[in-house]
DNA sequence: CTGTTAGCGCATTCAG
DNA sequence: CTGAATGCGCTAACAG
């Protein structure tokens, strides 16, 4: 049994329950009746904001010691106006895209000697604002999020009040925030321009809901590369699970205009078309060739390894974070805000017809 | 220079700013003022613990909407014992496996209507105590954990007082925390002897630093299925980088005593191995045989497919954090705490040697 | 350099 | 069923 902090005060009245708190954690007050100094000192001492003489900062901190005081952040982040803490919203955890993302932010966060309140949003615009609502609820300091479906996302400047806030990897409607982005037409356009090269035609989109603003823009950014090229246009929207996308992908293959190059949308629209493909034993390249958007861990080491465009997922967090903590130092609420833009990468390895011994990237 | 809140009303008088307040957020005595009630009549209409009459709550409700007041949960954490958040430490976030075990954490943490603060170790027990206590400084009600390093760990009982914390995927010292572990040492040792049965007689581990729990516990099963074969074992534990292991497989693969068969520690081993193999232009299964440990998304689509050791992340999240949801209800402090070990799948895709054309998972 | 006073927003007393 | 008083632990603002 470890000595409780109380302990000490355990013959006192009990009238006089401040005193005697058996099993309380130790407050300032405990500290300053050790030390034998007022509590303000204490707090002084602590946060070192002025000066106090060495010989009483020693007493203090003795006591600190003693007592094994720890001051109570709630209490503090309550009477002050800050609460050191942010919020993070984000689709899921289990995309690693996303945790990596949510990697960043801890991190620059932990810097800044912040506490990160984490929630999914599972897409959904009423979660997201539920989540949001409860985070400023708690005080956060300010948000970093990925906003959920474009149009309906219900993320304002009037509901975050003068928090900031700034949305990655998806913009909001509201300008006044700021807003990290990648080059997701860009690089899907140059990665469609790259299959081109290879000699294809018929090239298909295939892909998530178009009401992602991410897999939107690679949409366009295809059927930019596609037009630029005069080539017809040709993609899909709900690959939504791995049996719509099978299904989807069979009637494409046996159509008389079949593909012979496959853009995907993102990594999870990657993983149904090599299932689908895998169970139809058509060989990339040779049979269709591949590209996918988002690079991942393993994409050197499928069969064959997968050419993609890589995003900058911890650098986008990271930016982002930066952002936030920037808005939250300066405590201004702009009109307008930031709008970065992130470039991405070409990672070229063999799916999509390149004979590469290793992968080569294009920036 | 910020504009303070208080600057609206420079003019009056100073001691009233309470019932001036024009850009504050309402509290609750301006709900209270408005509905012409008092503050503790508001309180309950809002928790609802107590009756109050029908027509005094329609108007607190009514008053509430129109100033749309939300309470201050830290005022209310504050005050009352719960801060409704719990704390979550892993390790990485960018590893699946975590970041999986991260979801289903914060997805029980929701349907308490709990927040989750969460913050990354990196392995590094220094770290993980000064989180563990900049947590605790946040009054959370709970906590769970990856720990880090085993016989490192500086998280014990009393550091945590009487905040209850549940460990999981790695256990502490400490018996009085509840730990949720998965069946390491069984996985190995069924996924060796499957090997063997393949024909195998020398067959290599390849780990991560056998200071963490679940490397050494793995090992411990590959090695008892070893000696129960009456064959040698041939154990590495510093694959720390994809450099060190390409040496070390090379090594390995030039000996004269050559492995017939791999089985990794863990996913972040898998990919570095996996590089080696490709760098040296090693055929799996043919050349060497190959089994890892944890299961990952494109796990099926590598060239051959993995077969695995699967480890239910999720589930194992979600127990944890249940645990700790019910230590919290019943607010009691084991002297010891519960041990639950869940149970791992065998997934025997083509990497083995076997010749499935789907995988065949065994429990 | 140090101590005293006051109050952040809420919920637990205890009286009506 | 409702309200008034009180204080959680801390720090800004003022004395000394």
């Amino acid at each position: 049994m470890s000595e409780a902090p109380g302990t000490l005060f355990l013959n006192r009245s009990k009238r006089r329950a401040k005193t005697l708190a058996v099993h309380r954690k130790p407050t300032m007050s405990d500290v300053a009746r050790l030390a034998g100094v007022g509590t303000m000192t204490v707090s002084r001492v602590l946060s070192g904001t002025v000066r106090v003489s060495a010989e009483t900062t020693q007493r203090v901190q003795t006591a600190v010691e003693q007592l094994k005081y720890r001051p109570n952040e709630l209490a503090r982040a309550f009477r002050g106006q800050r609460s050191r803490s942010i919020g993070l919203i984000i689709p899921y955890l289990y995309d690693p895209f996303f945790a990596n993302c949510a990697q960043a932010v801890t991190s620059v966060a932990k810097e800044h000697g912040y506490s990160v309140i984490i929630t999914t949003s599972a897409e959904d615009p009423d979660t997201e604002f539920a989540e949001a609502e409860h985070m400023l609820e708690r005080h956060v300091d300010g948000m970093v999020v990925i906003p959920s479906r474009f149009r309906q996302t219900r993320l304002t400047r009037s509901l975050f009040g003068k928090t900031p806030v700034v949305a990655f990897d998806r913009p909001v409607q509201d300008p006044s925030l700021d807003v990290v982005l990648v080059q997701n037409a860009a690089g899907a356009r140059r990665i469609v321009e790259h299959l081109i090269e290879h000699g294809h035609k018929r090239i298909a989109y295939m892909g998530l809901s178009r009401s992602l603003f991410t897999i939107n823009a690679r949409f366009l950014g295809y059927r930019r590369a596609m037009q630029d090229a005069g080539l017809a246009s040709d993609a899909v929207f709900d690959c939504t699970t791995e049996d719509d996308t099978r299904r989807i992908l069979k009637e494409k293959m046996s159509g008389k205009d079949a593909p012979t190059a496959i853009l995907t949308s993102n990594t999870l629209v990657t993983r149904y078309i090599l299932s689908a493909i895998a169970h139809f034993g058509i060989r990339i390249p040779n049979d269709v060739a591949f590209a996918g958007f988002d690079d991942f861990d393993m994409a050197e080491f499928t069969a064959p390894p997968l050419t993609v465009v890589r995003q900058p997922a911890q650098e986008m967090g990271r930016v982002a974070a930066r952002l936030l903590f920037d808005r939250i130092a300066r405590g201004e609420t702009p009109r307008t805000g930031n709008r970065i833009v992130l470039p991405v990468e070409i990672v070229l390895r063999r799916s999509c017809g390149c004979k590469h011994r290793n992968p080569v990237v294009i920036s």
